[in-house]
RNA sequence: GGGCUAGUGGUCUAGGGGUUAUGACGCUGCCCUUACGAGGCAGAGGUCGCCGGUUCGAAUCCGGCCUAGCCCA
């Protein structure tokens, strides 16, 4: 068995263009095209998803490259952030806070060291043709300096700012945290029923949920969260509930504390939870803040940082929520508040790294000020392109949803430090620019003392959302800050890429840091990506146990079969993984390895064109159109498009027809012409496979074509172009290869060898120019084109799509008329261009216009195709 | 609950108003042809998620529902 060996040419090469440096961004020269590619996350393992995306991106990376452009494709890596804190933590057992702050990030640096190198090695394998050159990563002082200055800039236009603004906290983790980073969950809780005595007892009735005892009157609530009872301020019922003219306007007395909450009358109050009154305490969760916001509640809260309560909670103070909840339950019981409790099922959010619920509270944060660009922002995302279109709409229904400024501030440690230093006054003094990277907490102000006021100055702790590192990406990539010149080049980027679930985090905060630091979009395009899905078609989950590992893929068959089904998933859709995908890629290449080890073994030196026959018009012009409708494909990414094209040529056009044609011109005579097309065409698949299959076709292009070619390799040689259009040879070549098909398919049911000779066959229907072609594929001694007479029988068919139109509602009965009558009909228009159909007694004249005339031999002992016979014998 | 997307032979997938619905994997039969048996040829296998509507005509457009994915609440 002489197949392709993917994996030993796969490691050749790996090496091989590591030494070869080829991927090599010019920053001297134009026509650049720019790829903001997504710094890896350097947490460890490749999954399947990244595998897939960043081969999409290679793609292009690769198919510009040979189409001429300058590309821009850094190797880089993201470090900053809580999962990276997270895998040191629970690696050795501690948390942040057991050790020194700067012992703690030297950690997280070395463990993202050991990650990287692995990790460089995963995009060696995968093929990726990332440039080292323009290697970066986001914990590097070269990087965080940007985001430092930015901060700086942003600040001095004022729109920075520091507040007390309720935020999402994780008690656990002690950090504020995007929305972004909250998970939801389902969970089980006890929905508790309490009583809650009206403060006047007048003119009231028993009433679903509302009844008496011995201490009186009382209104039944349910709430799961009875340990914020202290903050309760309001109550609410539907407006619609038959309870409300009953219960609105009143008062009603907090259990335990003993406020007075009056009852308002609220849409948002569903009647069919719990007993249908809902009660509200500032700070709950986001629906709470939303009714706040509306009553202009003064905002109160009795969670800490850490998750205990604090004095408002009387004597719960410094109980966990948790705690605290059961032992208000508890007294709640014992004091007969509590009438009933049951299990609910409840979504709540949860810290997406250590899954403890979150809580809100008030915190002073820092601040972007993002609303008032709401218009700017969506201005900039209309002018890029969208990769799928409909992608943009999710940025836009997420704009337009802001109801909050950007929380910038985190309370970690491993990410970058907010360039301030405060004093005790609360006054602010930034580092300046020319300083940065620049850590407060150990390095010196730029003034001793606080300008405004004289006091020492403290080092801010507050690091950034990582956010703010990632989104700064495209101005780290054309140089803004360091060279003004080559910005002014590259600014805005070519292209975006980046999976769908972070729309609203990594494109949004890019597009806004865009435009607020330079006034304009930072990229031209955006290419969405999807999920990859397990082969069962659910998310992959060690817990389903359906996670499959593209190192073991590429290991057992190659990187090459693994591209080759991240070629077949669509764009921004999630696609399951097929392991059918690498059985079909397996072969594609042995196939085309074979077919080009045949066109090798032919060539001996660069071809002319010489004389070309039909059929090699035939071909070339197919391939033309192959060329240019996978050029089209890969302009749009849309690579399976452009792949199953070219597949399909290479396999169903021209090694099972051109190939078996051509044989006999290359075997007796070496036809000049036939060894230009095999040439032509052997080398411009290997080309177009290229961005896809880059392993096989830099080993195919080496072997058989880089000595008359020159170019050092394939992904640096230049996409190919199209040859010719022969209108006329791509019909008559048609019939051609159909004829010759039918002729081998009748040798292989008369239990004839394929390559046995066959006496006499004559054909009609075909020109002269295909002679040579046949007989000589098919080893015919005497072959006569048009040597017989022929009878032909017609039928007609109807086209709907004519016949529609124009007839409307008569359409169904002159289609069953023309199908029943089609023999008449078709040759009633074939002797007068014309017939006549009676229909409800109507006449209507029908032509060619309205019926597809089919054309068939007649004959017992012919083959017939449409109106080609074939006389064998 | 909201936004976006998808549902097509056993499995995966193309098509996105016109009557024979594409291809792959798997399956069945035939063929041992000097590029390739990881091949060639032939074949079986489908109420295009469900229910309505628009239309002469719906897998395709519209509305509702069900299921799944992502994001958000």
């Amino acid at each position: 068995m002489n197949g392709y060996d993917a994996l030993a040419v796969e490691k050749k090469w790996q090496e091989k263009w590591k030494e070869m440096g080829i991927y090599r961004f010019d920053k001297s020269k134009g026509n650049v095209y720019s790829i903001d590619n997504p710094p890896r996350y350097a947490s460890g393992a490749l999954h399947i998803g990244h595998a897939v995306h960043y081969t999409h991106i290679d793609f292009i990376a690769r198919y510009k490259r040979m189409k001429g452009y300058n590309v821009f494709f850094p190797l880089c890596f993201d470090v900053n952030g809580i999962p990276i804190e997270e895998r040191v933590e629970r690696k050795l057992g501690i948390t942040r806070k057991d050790i020194d702050r700067h012992e703690f990030i030297k950690l997280c640096r070395e463990f993202a060291d050991s990650n990287i190198e692995e990790m460089k090695k995963q995009f060696m394998m995968l093929g990726e043709s990332m440039d080292e050159s323009i290697y970066y990563r986001t914990d590097a002082d070269y990087y965080r300096r940007l985001t430092q200055i930015s901060f700086i800039e942003l600040y001095k236009k004022g729109l920075i700012y520091k507040g007390k603004f309720p935020v999402n906290w994780c008690p656990r983790c002690m950090t504020a945290m995007a929305d972004a980073e909250i998970e939801h969950v389902k969970r089980m809780t006890k929905l508790n029923t309490i009583k809650f005595y009206l403060a006047d007892q007048e003119g009231i009735k028993e009433m679903k949920g509302v009844g008496r005892d011995e201490k009186g009157w009382y209104v039944e609530i349910a709430t799961t969260r009875p340990e914020m009872l202290s903050t309760c301020q309001l109550a609410a019922i539907n407006p619609n509930d038959e309870r409300a003219p009953y219960l609105a306007g009143r008062k009603i007395i907090a259990p335990i504390y003993g406020q007075e909450l009056k009852i308002v009358e609220d849409e948002k109050v569903d009647p069919d939870f719990g007993t249908g009154v809902v009660m509200i305490c500032t700070i709950g969760d986001k629906d709470d803040l939303d009714w706040a916001m509306k009553y202009e509640l003064e905002l109160k809260i009795c969670i800490n940082e850490d998750g205990t309560l604090n004095e408002l909670a009387g004597k719960y103070k410094g109980m966990k929520v948790e705690g605290a909840r059961k032992a208000i339950i508890e007294d709640l019981r014992k004091e007969g508040y509590l009438t009933k409790q049951e299990e609910i099922e409840q979504s709540i959010g949860v810290c997406w790294r250590c899954k403890t619920p979150i809580e809100f509270i008030q915190t002073e944060q820092w601040f972007l000020k993002m609303l008032p660009f709401k218009e700017e922002v969506l201005k900039a995302a209309d002018e890029m392109k969208w990769y799928p279109e409909h992608m943009k709409k999710r940025l836009e229904e997420w704009v337009n949803s802001l109801k909050w400024d950007w929380v910038i501030s985190r309370q970690r440690y491993f990410a970058t430090p907010l360039p301030l230093w405060e004093c005790k006054n609360g006054h602010v003094v930034l580092a300046e620019e020319e300083q940065c990277y620049v850590d407060p907490t150990i390095d010196e102000p730029p003034v001793k003392k606080c300008p405004v006021c004289g006091e020492e100055l403290k080092g801010s702790e507050h690091v950034f959302d990582t956010w703010m590192d990632s989104s700064i990406s495209p101005l780290y990539n054309t140089f803004w800050k360091r060279d003004e010149e080559l910005f002014k080049k590259l600014y805005p980027m070519s292209l975006r890429p980046q999976a769908h679930d972070i729309i609203r985090t990594w494109a949004f905060y890019t597009i806004l840091r865009g435009v607020l630091l330079t006034g304009e979009k930072p990229f031209q395009e955006v290419m969405i990506d999807g999920f990859i899905l397990a082969p069962d078609g659910k998310p992959m989950h060690t817990s389903l146990g359906n996670v499959v590992d593209p190192i073991e893929i590429m290991k057992k068959h190659g990187a090459d079969a693994l591209r080759y089904y991240a070629a077949g998933c669509k764009l921004g859709e999630d696609n399951p993984f097929r392991f059918q995908d690498l059985v079909r890629g397996k072969r594609l290449m042995n196939k085309v390895w074979n077919l080009e080890k045949f066109i090798g073994g032919v060539i001996e030196n660069k071809p002319e064109k010489g004389e070309t026959t039909l059929m090699d018009r035939w071909i070339l012009s197919l391939y033309s159109r192959v060329v240019r409708e996978a050029t089209e494909h890969m302009d749009r990414f849309e690579f399976s498009d452009a792949m199953k094209k070219i597949e399909y040529f290479i396999w169903h056009e021209f090694a099972d027809h051109y190939i078996e044609m051509v044989k006999h011109r290359i075997y007796e005579k070496k036809d000049e012409a036939a060894i230009y097309t095999l040439y032509t065409i052997g080398l411009g698949i290997v080309k177009m496979l290229a961005p896809f299959l880059p392993f096989i076709s830099e080993e195919i292009y080496n072997q058989h074509f880089k000595r008359y070619e020159g170019y050092e390799s394939i992904h640096i040689s230049p996409w190919p172009e199209e040859i010719m259009h022969d209108e006329h040879a791509l019909k008559e070549g048609e019939k051609v290869k159909k004829v010759i098909a039918r002729i081998r398919d009748w040798k292989n049911k008369n239990g004839m060898a394929l390559n046995a000779t066959i006496e006499n066959v004559k054909i009609s229907g075909i020109s002269e120019e295909g002679k040579d072609a046949i007989e000589g594929t098919l080893k015919i001694k005497n072959l006569e084109i048009g040597g017989f007479d022929v009878e032909y029988e017609y039928d007609a068919k109807p086209v709907y799509g004519k016949i529609g139109p124009s007839f409307r509602e008569k359409s169904k009965k002159i289609a069953e008329k023309i199908k029943n009558n089609s023999r008449m009909i078709a040759e009633e228009i074939e002797r007068n261009g014309y017939a006549m159909l009676e229909i409800d007694g109507e006449k209507i004249k029908i032509d060619d216009e309205f019926v597809e005339i089919i054309k068939r031999p007649k004959g017992k002992d012919l083959i017939e195709i449409e109106d080609i016979a074939i006389l064998i014998g």
